[in-house]
DNA sequence: CAGTGACG
DNA sequence: TAGG
C-alpha cells in the first residue's frame, strides 16, 4: 500500500525564461503546507503590514519580512534595514524550511551559492497588485532573486531592463518558483490585479517569498 | 530621489 | 472593464 496511490502530488517541471531566468512549474507543492505554517510563525512576530512608497502612496500587498535583513519603505525611501521599524527588534530569524527551498531552488536553477539572507513576505488579498520595478537595493547583484508562489494564482510580468521595454506575461500558481540572476538580474518584474479565487490552503489570498542576498 | 502607485 |  504506497502513498502515492493516494496523494497526488504533481512532478516539477522546468520552463526557461531568459537568459539567467527560469520557472520551476510547481517545484514548492510538496512542501507548501510546511512554508505556509512558517509564514504563520513568522507574521506572528513581524505582523504583516501594508507600508507607504515615498510619494506617499499604501502599498496593495502586504508585507512581512525574515531573515537578518528586511526591505522596508516609507516617506524616507527604500531600503534594508535590520530592525522592524513596528517594533524596533530585529526581524525573526529566516525558518530553515524557507532557506532550504531558496536554496535547492537557486541550485536548480544554476546558482550553487546562494545565501539568503532576506526573505520578504508579500500577501494579496483580491484586488492587490505590484506594477514593475527592479529589485536593485541590494549589495550584491552576483547573486538571484528567487520568488516563491503560493495560493492563489496570478500573472506575472517578466519585462526588460528598461521599464519601457514590454513584458512577458507569465501565469503563476501555488508551488511555482521563478529564479532570474545574472544577466536578467535587475529585470523589471511585478504582477497582475489578483482575481478572486478560492484556494484549498490559503483561501482567497496569494502569498509571494522572495529571497535575496541583501547584504 | 522614489513609478513596489495613481490616473484617464 | 481592465490593462497598457
Amino acid at each position: 500500500m504506497t502513498a502515492d496511490l493516494f496523494d497526488d502530488v504533481e512532478q516539477p517541471w522546468v520552463e526557461p525564461l531568459e537568459d539567467g531566468a527560469q520557472v520551476l512549474r510547481r517545484f514548492a507543492s510538496a512542501r507548501a503546507p510546511a512554508l505556509l505554517d512558517a509564514i504563520i510563525r513568522v507574521t506572528e512576530q513581524a505582523p504583516l503590514r501594508q507600508m507607504k512608497t515615498p510619494g506617499g502612496h499604501t502599498m496593495s500587498a502586504a508585507m512581512a519580512c525574515c531573515g537578518t535583513w528586511g526591505w522596508v519603505t516609507d516617506r524616507k525611501g527604500y531600503r534594508y534595514q535590520q530592525t522592524d521599524p513596528l517594533t524596533d527588534k530585529r526581524w525573526p530569524g529566516m525558518p530553515e524550511i524557507l532557506r532550504a527551498l531558496a536554496r535547492e531552488a537557486a541550485e536548480q536553477a544554476g546558482y550553487p551559492d546562494f545565501e539568503p539572507d532576506a526573505c520578504l513576505i508579500n500577501r494579496y488579498l483580491p484586488g492587490a497588485k505590484m506594477a514593475l520595478h527592479q529589485d536593485k537595493d541590494e549589495t550584491d547583484f552576483s547573486q538571484p532573486i528567487v520568488s516563491v508562489s503560493l495560493g492563489s494564482p496570478i500573472v506575472f510580468q517578466f519585462g526588460g531592463d528598461r521599464r519601457s521595454d514590454r513584458p512577458r506575461k507569465v501565469p503563476l500558481e501555488h508551488g511555482d518558483v521563478v529564479v532570474w540572476g545574472g544577466p536578467s538580474r535587475l529585470r523589471y518584474h511585478g504582477v497582475l490585479t489578483l482575481k478572486p479565487f478560492d484556494h484549498p490552503l490559503t483561501g482567497a489570498c496569494r502569498y509571494n517569498l522572495t529571497f535575496r542576498r541583501a547584504g
